[in-house]
DNA sequence: TTTGCGTGTGAAAAACCCGTGAACGAGCGT
DNA sequence: ACGCTCGTTCACGGGTTTTTCACACGCAAA
């Protein structure tokens, strides 16, 4: 896990500025973004704030604290509120806690313990909101939507079908990346490619199919000869506008029959 | 309605037995199902559980105890996991928490303080869900009162059992999301589905069966191929209407937006 | 230009998935 | 014990997806 996924944004409410001296050198080391406060503030800035924790020493809000405490839980969902307060009973941790408190540490603490016990609490609201990780990509017309295992071009569903999808997917993740065949096999079909196969060239020809019937302007795959191919959406070069060819000269083509339905 | 809202789901793994005595006690006037364990168990078993939180003494599970604890907690998604322990140090208490705990208590700890702590880490998870389970929720005609385990149209109950109760609160929870059959089958059955079990697509005939004889003009689940179900309320097309016979019909997935859900 | 190999294409074959009806058995109240 | 409901399992059939094949085409090296 890298540093920028456990970053969390935490505001402190507390007074005590030894402690705070030396947790604002561990959220800055740790690249948190934070805000101090020494004393409570509206629900409502709470909110503007975007938190993903809060951690409050209840004595520092004043004789409210409690009531600050069950107001900000109530008013605040989806934020993470730890208390940090120094001689606590267990009746007061388990009313704080009732009210809405996610943990409760005691004073004197070690702050990296604190970071983590915040980091617990952040997973946790985290892990509960976001179902995996998937909310729309977006690629030119194309969006992507890992919930639905499906594509869609203005709202319009492309049908693709599971190993469709798992194929566009997996190409889209790093646009403009060409990605070689065997590993395309490997990482969609999950075991090594047989030589000879050509389930990939069958699916790219079948999202192409796909992608072009439902966003005509744009070329979305891209092969590269001998290697695999690259996802990289690109504006396709209009051929009616300039410089047209002559339509009839299509229709001169010599022997070549592009469509022999007839066989055998 | 407090009593049954905070009512929990709870495994102990522990050997103290003077610890668990009193603890249990407190389990059952509350009226939590617990189940006391004095070792560690295999996560497909914690899943088969339904638990919503686990309570361990880390010592109990032997010298494998950071193994099992980050085992269990990349394994079991969605399940709350508080270490209970004696001595601890700092080091120890950031190493269980970043491994996965959600809560680091030390014993000795007030059974109360313990209670109060597991119902913060289960609340989170539980009050988005139990937010959506205490109002009736309505999808297009279909009314879904979790407090009575069944579904009504226009007032009527569906006549749903159990499971099949269950199966339809599972995809209406994310509408317009697919379920893949293995999530499914995990979160309804409780434990991993084997190879060639048809009891998902059973129910979800008996579910359809139910809710079309009830709410004919609607169509409430889609199958998507090879992955598994899709709850989307869609009118459906009147076939005396008007229309060709659109044979190849098969993915209507509708432009709307239809999520939700909630931030970025 | 010619040649060789890799890729695009259509269609048929194979494999797979799902809907469905029904049989079986466990649990439960009568 | 009886009948009932509910959950599970099985087998069949139709439909969809995936694989495979044969051939045409295109690119790059000789």
């Amino acid at each position: 896990m890298t540093e920028q996924a456990r970053a969390v944004r935490l505001a402190v409410i507390d007074t005590d500025t030894a402690f705070l001296t030396v947790l604002q050198n561990r959220l800055d080391s740790a690249g948190w973004q934070h805000r101090l406060l020494t004393e409570g503030v509206p629900s409502d800035e709470l909110v503007a704030m975007k938190l993903n924790a809060l951690l409050i020493d209840i004595s520092a809000v004043g004789p409210n604290g409690w009531e600050f405490l069950e107001r900000v839980a109530g008013s605040v969902p989806g934020l993470g509120i730890l208390v940090c307060t120094a001689q606590s009973t267990v009746a007061q941790r388990v009313r704080g806690l009732r009210l809405g408190a996610d943990d409760w540490i005691s004073k004197p603490c070690h702050p990296e313990e604190v970071m983590a016990r915040i980091e617990a609490v952040v997973r946790r609201r985290k892990r509960a909101e976001v179902r995996l990780n998937a909310w729309p990509v977006l690629h030119a017309e194309l969006e992507i939507r890992s919930d639905q295992y499906q594509a869609f071009v203005g709202g319009q569903a492309l049908g693709l079908t599971r190993r469709e999808f798992e194929l566009l997917e997996l190409l889209a993740q790093v646009p403009g990346q060409v990605i070689e065949r065997e590993e395309i096999y490997q990482k969609v079909w999950g075991y090594a490619m047989a030589h000879g196969d050509r389930s990939v060239d069958v699916f790219i020809r079948k999202l192409r199919q796909k992608l072009q019937s439902h966003s005509p302007d744009w070329r979305y795959i891209h092969t590269h000869f001998g290697i695999g191919y690259r996802f990289d959406p690109e504006r396709v070069h209009d051929p009616a506008e300039s410089d047209a060819p002559a339509p009839g000269e299509q229709f001169t083509s010599p022997s070549p029959d592009l469509h022999p339905t007839v066989t055998t």
